[in-house]
Formats: C-alpha cells, structure tokens, sequence
DNA sequence: TGTACATCAGTGAACGCGCGTTCACTGATGTAC
DNA sequence: TGTACATCAGTGAACGCGCGTTCACTGATGTAC
C-alpha cells in the first residue's frame, strides 16, 4: 500500500477513536458536531469530507469495521458449548464476556447506548452485529451436550435472551469502572469486591435462564390468551 | 387551583409531549434543542425558563412525574404472582406488557432510548424507575408458589433478569409497530400476525427463564474462577 | 361589588457563537516516460 | 535515475443559520381593601 493510503487510512481510524472517546465522556452519538470531531481528530472541518459524506455514514462505518472485529474476537473466545463442565461453562462464559468489556470499554459503551439511540442506521448497523452474534451464540449452543434436545428455533431463541440479558449488564459494569467518584470508600480494593459482586449475580442470572434451557421441553405449547 | 396555575401545568405537559413527540420522530434526547421544544409547544424560546433550568432539568422532570405514572399503572396490571397458574401467568404478563406499550408507546420509547443514553441524570432518574419496578416484580414473584423455595436475594436478581428480557423486546415491538414501510406485503393483517408471532418467541423465553427459576435453588453455589 | 396594585406566564429584540457546507488553494506523494 | 505532470489529503476563508441566554416589556390574572 502507498504511503499516502497508508496515511489516510489512519486518519480515517482517528475518526473512528475520536467518535468512541468522545461517546465515552458522556455524549450521545447524535450530539456530536462534525466539527467536534475534526477538532478531537486534529484535521479542519473541511476534511471531513475526505473521509465520510456525513457523521451519519462515519457512524454506520465504525461499526461495521471496528465494532465487527470486536464482536468477531469475543466470539472466538466464548465458544459457549465448547469446553468444561456446564455449570462451570457459564460462569467462565460470563466472566469472559465482563473481561471482553474491559479490554475494549469504549466499543461497548458505543454499542449498548447506541443499540436504541437517535440515529436510525446506526440502530440499524448495531443490531445486524447482535444478530449475527446471537446466530453464532445459538450455533455454539446446539454442540452443548445440555442443550441437544432443545430444536434449532428454540435454542435461537435462547441465545438471544442471553445476549439481551449479557448486554443489560454492560452500563452497569462501565459505570461501576470509569464513573471516577473518588471517594475514601471507592478504592481499589472495594471497587474489585464490587466487580466480584457483580460478576457473581450476573452468573447466578444466567444460571437461573440456561438451567431453565436445560429443562426446557421445545414440544412446550406457548398457546396465547384469545 | 388557580387559573393561572393551572394554566401553567398545562403548559409544563406540553414541553413534556412535545419532547416524547420528538423523540418518536426518531431524535435523541440529546439532540434536541431548546429552541425546538419551544417551538413544537408553541411559545417563544425564553418562555421556556419560566418553567425549567434547562433541558437536562426538564428530562429529568419528565421522567419522573410522567414515567413514574405509567409504570405504576403497569405494576398494578401485572401483579405478576397473584392470579392464574403459573404458565399461563407468564404468557398473560408478556401480553400485558406490549399492551401497556402499546397504551404510551411514546413513554416506553423514551424511557428504552435514553436508558443508556448521553445525559448522565436522565439516565440516573430512568435507572431509578426501573430499579423500583424491579423491586415491586420481586415482592410479586415471593406470592407466587412457584417461586417460594427461592430466597428474597435470588428473586431480586431473577426479578432485574426478567425485567432486562422484558425490555430488550421493547425496541422490536415499537419499530414493528411505528416503521412506516407501506409495502404492499405490510398490511394490517400481515403486522398483526408478526406481533403474534413476537410475543409467542417472547413468551418462551419468558418461560424458558422462570421455569429455570422454578428449579432454582438457592443453596446454589455460583463459584467464580480463580 | 369595585378599585388599585402586585404577580408572573409569555413576548420580542438583540447578542455572540458554533454549526455544516462551499470554494479555490497548497504541497507532498504517486506515476509515466 | 531524473523529470514533468497528475492526484488528492488537508487548508483556510467565507457564507448563512439556528443556537442558548440576556433584558426590558406586556397584559391577563390574582389579591387586598
């Protein structure tokens, strides 16, 4: 490659950084000016163009090429079905997923507050990323041996309640890391208690769901009221 | 009351309808400017401090006393534990919810897309209301036989589960309902059968995790690794 | 009930500022010969 | 390898516009006597 695509390809990512550090203090996708973000990036306004017709397209594409590797990259790890005892399946899975988290904060900021935020193909973007992931997800399931009786459907199904229910504790974890009330108590030594805390019920939740799974009969009627 | 006070409620309601009519139209909370609300309720931009701060004190307002009432409403209706057999409670409940969405779909739009949201004390009031509900759904899950055996620790954490499966559905329901797509095969009865369709899958994983709780024991050991 | 004064929700002009977008440009990098 | 031209990422001035906030105001409603 060129020096000069080289050079404009990381441009290009300091946009993509720019929007995520920007998101992470606290702003709205929506919020954010183009020349806000030249500015955090370092170039004038008028480059912006260079790069994206507009934020809307600048945001479609950082989560296609930088959110995508992420997601790609916590798929391989978790392999839900893959290793270990079931119980002990989850609890790794979930303290993965929580580790997944701190190694890249700011895509999953981005990701759950943008999953229903203001701009509709970005909406869009996201949830074609957790979709492709719940497929996976329900993929990796089916080779659980405590899963084989549930049918493909069903187990789609529970992929995506275990995602949505994974994806509920994000916020709660980022806040717990990068809110910086530096209070006496709020150390270091209770903000772990606090993660261990919050790790252990997360799993406890995710017990009570796929142990549900695990009883679940797929030939279950689910017949509505009138 | 006065008339003038009175008037001046009246008022106040319309900056919150005209915020939750925006914010349908597909904005961020975020995004929306003083000068818009105003002009959506009618009034010139400055009679907008005769009534709030700011914007953030008016999101923050609106959730409270508007988003309070709606939930509340919801909890009396649901009552999860109190009625019917148990698997026919569940399917009952997932029902009643989209009904209630349906009743103020612009309040469960706004509470879902600002959850997670740029302003921190619209986020911090909206957790607030949830972690209420939460708490409600517990005490109503210790009426219910099924859940019994499970101590009040567990129902809490399987009460937050509940509820974050409950509202990963919302989104879905809302644009199901509201994306104007009028294709020909978009019609009202094809709609109709896709909501069926949405709260049958989402009865199942209701199902799948409460009947997980109902196997649940507390005296469970949730381990974590090292 | 009638009058005189106080309150205060909403007005309208004005301000300085950051916004998105246009345009002609610069000068380093790339390419053809 | 050296030269002459093409490309194009980033520049900088300029534009019209909507923004949040200030201020002195108006006139209907409320209150005291």
């Amino acid at each position: 490659m060129t020096t000069r695509a080289c050079q404009k390809r990381q441009t290009r990512q300091a946009f993509f950084n720019a929007i995520l550090d920007l998101c992470m203090l606290g702003q709205s996708f929506g919020s954010i000016s183009l020349r806000q973000v030249t500015r955090e990036v370092g170039v004038v306004p008028t480059a912006f163009y260079r790069h994206f017709d507009d934020m809307e397209t600048l945001g479609r594409c950082l989560i296609e090429e930088e959110l995508g590797a992420a997601l790609s990259t916590l798929r391989e790890h978790l392999q839900m079905g893959r290793t270990r005892s079931f119980e002990r399946q989850i609890i790794t899975s979930v303290q993965l997923y929580f580790a997944a988290i701190d190694a890249h904060p700011r895509y999953w900021q981005f990701l759950v507050s943008e999953r229903f935020g203001g701009s509709e193909s970005v909406r869009r973007a996201i949830e074609a990323q957790i979709k492709l992931f719940a497929q996976i997800m329900s993929e990796d399931l089916g080779i659980q041996p405590a899963f084989q009786h549930i049918n493909a459907y069903d187990r789609r199904l529970l992929a995506q309640a275990g995602l949505n229910l994974f994806l509920s504790w994000t916020m709660d974890w980022l806040d717990m890391t990068y809110m910086q009330t530096f209070d006496a108590d709020n150390d270091m030594a209770s903000l772990h208690a606090k993660k261990q805390r919050m790790v252990t019920n997360s799993a406890r939740q995710a017990q009570m769901l796929f142990y549900g799974a695990e009883n679940w009969r797929s030939s279950e009627e689910t017949r509505l009221d009138d």
